[in-house]
DNA sequence: CCATGTGAATACTTTCACAGCC
DNA sequence: GGCTGTGAAAGTATTCACATGG
């Protein structure tokens, strides 16, 4: 809906990396990881973007945003520009999440072992059956739904993730929300309502499918369009993630 | 990396609907099957888009890629919008998906409720793992992993899951493009390269977050210079899905 | 009248291409 | 010489505002 971008901090820092550089700065920030574990000291924005799978002009075009960390004719140092986009993105710290909802996708997002290591701690499991309460999954005890308010500010909880059936996410954030969650990654194949000053942002996994089954489509469509006229061009169509 | 579009298709035909759009009709698909389950048969732009949480102009942008599928004056018929968008997406047919990496990840989609009703079928689970080959998950006998051709031209699978660590990816992925696949959904933390003609689309659970804690950051931060500098006026930021 | 469908305006993103610096 | 950092250009996406037609 409406974003409001502030290209300029209160304090007349300039900031406000774009979103588009926001959503690849983990990406940068895996493939540096990989190179340091290897033992690259430094590289290059083609070898940089070559593994984050971009197109180098904007590797360089992102990370001119967060300032000039790199070395002209020679290129980037892998733990330097690591730690300066890690601070960036608020990753010098640990951020707890809760995570509402321990179903198959609830427990299996609790198990996930790539969080630790992004700076993502789940920090509390809830959910709504009785059944649930009181079990433990990875190492967790599930408390009940209406704990959230208690659990969000003993622990310092910021994130919220809704990973309920679709009919309960709308209420699920609103307890997030007057429990003082202010960001909230939605799993539920739902649309929620938040106030202003409220991140959602949505993973939906059905819609994914959706899309690549849509492409398919096309694709072999095209096929059948060009058999049957043979002086057309099939169009080719690449989407690299 | 490379983006080819054809606006028009081979054989004349006016096509070539933006991503954003093709992004966003599976959602007004299901605003749209919401509504024909509570018995409603005609709806204005204004009601979908709010369901579909987009801005009306938006949806009516998108539905007019599509078609003048409306009425003006009136709106639009639920029933027959919702059919035109699902034959766009190629929803008239099922979509039969292998899902490859049967961990807690692989489990929980393989038990996805959502995938039924939105023309995907799990058709196959695959899993390296001699422990996991034969066990029966959501209802599925687990195949080994060399078994990815003959399961995929035998049941027309065309899609293809990675629910796999990160370093096992590029070899499923350069599996599933041997077996035919041209479509990928990848959940492994991983950037994997295909050859021209494949799609792929990455879900990265940790990214996600990751970008909620950036943003989280900076409304701490933003707090923090609000109260330094009572007259600064702070950002105010709102990203909803 | 009223809500769609759409040109035109705006905003954002990507890519190019080269100046600038090591 | 070579690679970064960045203006400028090209390509997409969103939003506005109104002509259009039921």
């Amino acid at each position: 809906m409406t974003i409001l971008r502030s290209t300029r901090l209160a304090d007349g820092t300039a900031r406000g990396i774009p979103d588009a550089t926001v959503a690849r700065l983990p990406v940068y920030l895996r493939a540096l990881n990989a190179l340091a574990e290897q033992g690259v000291l430094s590289c290059a924005s083609n070898e940089l973007a070559e593994q984050a799978g971009v197109n180098p002009a904007k590797l360089r075009k992102d990370l001119s945003y967060l300032g000039s960390y790199g070395t002209r004719g020679v290129g980037y140092d892998v733990e330097y520009l690591r730690y300066q986009i890690a601070r960036e993105m608020g990753q010098t710290q640990d951020w707890d999440v809760v995570i509402v909802g321990v179903g198959n996708l609830g427990s299996a997002l609790s198990a996930y072992q790539g969080f630790s290591t992004r700076g993502i701690r789940v920090a509390a499991l809830v959910d709504a059956d009785p059944q649930r309460v009181g079990t433990v999954v990875s190492g967790i005890v599930v408390s009940p739904l209406d704990t959230l308010d208690t659990l969000v500010s003993e622990r310092q909880i910021s994130i919220g993730v809704i990973a309920t059936p679709a009919p309960a996410a709308q209420e699920v954030a609103d307890r997030l929300v007057a429990a003082g969650i202010t960001s909230i990654l939605n799993f539920a194949p739902a649309i929620v309502q938040v106030p202003e000053g409220v991140d959602v942002r949505k993973v939906d996994l059905s819609i994914e499918l959706q899309i690549l089954a849509y492409h398919e489509q096309r694709k072999a469509s095209a096929d059948t369009s060009a058999t049957s006229k043979a002086t057309s061009k099939t169009t080719s169509k690449v989407v690299s993630a």
